[in-house]
DNA sequence: TACCTCCATGGTACCGTTTGCACTCATTAT
DNA sequence: ATAATGAGTGCAAACGGTACCATGGAGGTA
């Protein structure tokens, strides 16, 4: 049977209140009664009970975070996993919890937030990926409640806390610097348009294009899956339409797809980035040049942000977060197709 | 301001008491109460509030999950990511929630366990992984604290609750399958040996030898950690000291780094096999044997068996998932080294 | 000495549920 | 007619805190 503030009180001869005011580490208490009080706390072994300070707070201090489970393969992506490790950090620097929950599509997704929010588990919530006119943005946007995004939302973006790298930008450091390295004939292989970050990146690349003088061709884009599938295809269908001298993917999936069916046509000459930078970017051989996005502070500042305006209603809204290009072997100087 | 009980019995002319029994579907309740009060929760919006609940339940319906930070790269595993989704699969089933958190170290472990248990916000915890005399698990049988760890122990296994594979008998059909197919000469590299996947596997590996006749040679295993890396210093240093036939492996990333090893070193005729099934094995060149651990399920499982348990103590304190060996080119019919 | 201030603490009414117990009627048995 | 039965419901006390308001006494001022 776990003691109570009430045992605590009885212990050190003082009033419940008393003991209350000792956690919350309140102003005027003498310093006699605070280490009483603290001792009978170390006797006792006590731990204030969360569940009844926090219907007395209004407020769990916990964070429901929400993680799609629609597409089988963006599971495997560690993005997610390491967005989580963020978000955990800053959590447990300020004393939080995270309540996580998969969710299939929108309409559960809503039913999820409906539940935590009004049932009054968490005091806010984090999204982890955002639609075109994403209807759990309405949603939350509508019953007024605490949430913050990772992505960038195409309306009302300084009403909404949002977390994102700078996309569009990343890409054209890409692009910018393939062309600095002679390629000009560059492919763009995106995943679904739905996605913002496509768009984001698509734009990136096209500025770059643009800010070079290269004429932007819609033959030399393809949207598809997150997924090596997906990226495999793509590329095959490119070069049957297409000849191009690099590519650029929206995602190490994808790149790895493309790999494989860059070695299998034999075009090894083809420059070839990846996005998100995962581990085994690296290891591919040849290593593929990827974009580290960052995604644990991407995490770390969606949680930092949220609770932040938890407390007290900030005039900051969100925070973009710097990518890193790391070239690798894939994506080296141009060199003359060895035609064999 | 979201209505409460009191505001729902106000409107259908009844005490909170019989709202709060309407909710629990209680049997002596008169249809015509029941119908009235289900219309005023419908026009009010009525949602009980679940802190308030639990505080006079002593239970939130909501479990810890322990994650482990320490290593880098056990993190770009996969394995954690289905887990996480099979126990929200089941939890959401069973109308529970998941509270997450990584700890870095065995200490904060304890540390987070403590605060979760005994603030109560948790109603008992799912350990990810299990040491040897893992401190964690003595801690939550001391506290009497309700867990289940995804693992096997090694003492008190029918007393503690978990979910494994048998790992002993999944890296058996492993060996067998190659000795079936020729190779004589068997390697065994392996993540550290204090975790005890590591020694299970191993003694099927051993068991299988045993039973097909083949010595076992300590120079023929390796044990190293679970990354990438590790398992290409692990081949290399194996290839200095012995020659062999095949290699198994207790994790793909360990795999993925004896591949680059093997490609290095010209050893294209030594089989490979991996372990965990991660998408990635299929599309390395060539795609590497696996064996699938059914990772979500073990996370279903675990939470399954833990939730059932909460309810009533069952008889049941431990379930077993079958893994099922993926076989690709890595690990085809041996054929003598053309030795160039 | 009387009065005012201020500091440290106690008393108590919440927070929104659940639940054992008591109560009121009808209904049925005696 | 009276007692026993039981279904349907209300009352009030928890659950374990928080925080406002009240209070008592110490110290300062006139």
């Amino acid at each position: 049977m776990p003691s109570t503030i009430k045992d605590v009180a009885k212990m050190a001869g003082v009033s419940p209140s008393t003991v209350s005011r000792v956690i919350a580490d309140h102003p005027k208490i003498s310093q006699a009664t605070k280490d009483r009080v603290l001792e009978a706390m170390e006797t006792l072994q006590y731990r204030p009970n969360a569940i009844a300070r926090s219907l007395a707070n209004k407020s769990t201090k916990i964070l429901g975070l929400l993680l799609p489970n629609n597409d089988e393969d963006l599971l495997q992506n560690p993005f997610y996993v390491q967005v989580m490790r963020g978000i955990s950090r800053y959590a447990q620097k300020a004393g939080y919890y995270i309540l996580y929950s998969y969710t299939d599509h929108e309409e559960q997704e809503i039913k999820m937030l409906d539940e935590l929010l009004h049932s009054k588990w968490v005091d806010g919530v984090i999204l982890t990926t955002i639609r075109e006119n994403d209807r759990c943005v309405e949603f939350l946007r509508a019953k007024q409640h605490h949430f913050v995004v990772i992505g960038t939302p195409e309306e009302h973006g300084d009403e909404i806390l949002w977390v994102d790298n700078n996309n569009s930008n990343a890409m054209y450091e890409v692009v910018a610097s393939l062309v600095e390295k002679g390629h000009k004939r560059i492919a763009f292989i995106g995943g679904p348009h739905e996605f913002a970050v496509t768009r984001y990146r698509l734009r990136g690349y096209q500025k770059a294009l643009k800010h070079y003088g290269i004429p932007f061709r819609q033959e030399w884009v393809v949207e598809r899956d997150y997924t090596e599938k997906a990226g495999y295809g793509a590329a095959k269908e490119l070069f049957e339409r297409a000849e191009v001298d690099a590519i650029v993917t929206t995602d190490d999936l994808i790149a790895f797809g493309v790999q494989k069916a860059l070695l299998e046509l034999g075009k090894n000459e083809v420059a070839l980035t990846g996005f998100n930078n995962t581990i085994l970017a690296e290891y591919k051989t040849p290593a593929i040049s990827s974009v580290d996005i960052k995604a644990e502070a991407l995490g770390y500042e969606a949680a930092k942000l949220l609770i932040t305006n938890l407390k007290e209603k900030s005039e900051v809204t969100h925070c973009l977060i710097d990518t890193e290009f790391i070239e690798r072997e894939s994506s080296r100087v141009m060199k003359k197709p060895s035609r064999s």
